[in-house]
DNA sequence: CTAATTCTTGACTAAAATAGTCGGGAATAG
DNA sequence: CTATTCCCGACTATTTTAGTCAAGAATTAG
């Protein structure tokens, strides 16, 4: 799991298109404008949220994007692996160097945390994001602590 | 919130400094042998964390670093800032070129996402990342879904 | 006191990732 | 036919990441 400026792009680029994109197609050009991104960069994107099954393209005057699916069976994970294609064979794999199982320990224990917060994010859809403040619903203490995550 | 490799190697290296590192300081030779992490690289890292005061160093023989408190008062999204840095001062701050509040608005969900991804790694401690597998409990329905995620 | 250790700092460099450019295509609606 | 829009690959500039190097300051062991 990467979390860079990138899925932010992607992320931003997805919710346009869910909030701009009704019964007709989306253009590059269009989310280029509102979102102030390059239009380039937008093709290489799209080119991967294509790949990921997540948007279905139309070509031609009055093309553009469209969600593969319903925003609500879209979720912000999906998106952030589509466009950063983390591989991320650990650098300690297979090559059997780690003396006492040490390294392999932590190395274990990030992949845990890495998927955690992979599993969070899969749960926020963009219809989550279109309903703006408290994309998931949250208790909080009176002391001001967060208390309970619910999700789902 | 950024999260790439260095964030890694930070967290790794102070969990490597929570289990090795009980009354006598570790060195960063130690910390690099064992993770295999360059030790000017180290050194660099461990310089923003000294600056973010989770650890505490000694210098001359037998000197080295010690966690600045308890494992338990340690957590994962202070380490990451420590040595992230995220300035995240967005791109379309200020200039007021917001035409509709529409990029405000994707932009205002995004800082809200990241908002809880840091809440969300704000919970996890090392005395957490210690205690292995399952650093938080979880429930898990009976079809494979995770259903609530409980913290602290 | 001396010498070995270890942190501290700053400047520098190589490699990779990121963000963006360019130009030529292919499909298609009007 | 023609304008629009996706599609694709190669190329480039900038930034970030990871690592190197060298000099120096503090401190402890002997």
């Amino acid at each position: 799991m990467k979390l860079t400026t990138r899925g932010r792009y992607a992320v931003t680029a997805m919710l346009d298109l869910a909030i701009n994109g009704g019964s007709r197609p989306v253009s590059l050009a269009d989310i280029s404008g509102r979102q102030e991104i390059s239009l380039s960069y937008l093709e290489q994107l799209f080119a991967k949220l294509r790949r990921g099954k997540l948007v279905v393209s139309a070509r031609g005057p009055g093309g553009g994007y469209r969600l593969a699916r319903s925003r609500t069976e879209i979720f912000v994970a999906q998106i952030i692996d589509a466009v950063d294609e983390s591989v991320d064979v650990t650098n300690c794999q297979g090559k059997g160097n780690c003396h006492q199982g040490e390294t392999c320990l932590t190395h274990h224990l990030w992949e845990d945390l890495s998927g955690q917060i992979h599993e969070f994010l899969s749960q926020i859809s963009l219809g989550d994001l279109m309903a703006k403040r408290d994309p998931r619903q949250r208790s909080v203490r009176a002391d001001g602590m967060l208390q309970t995550l619910s999700v789902r």
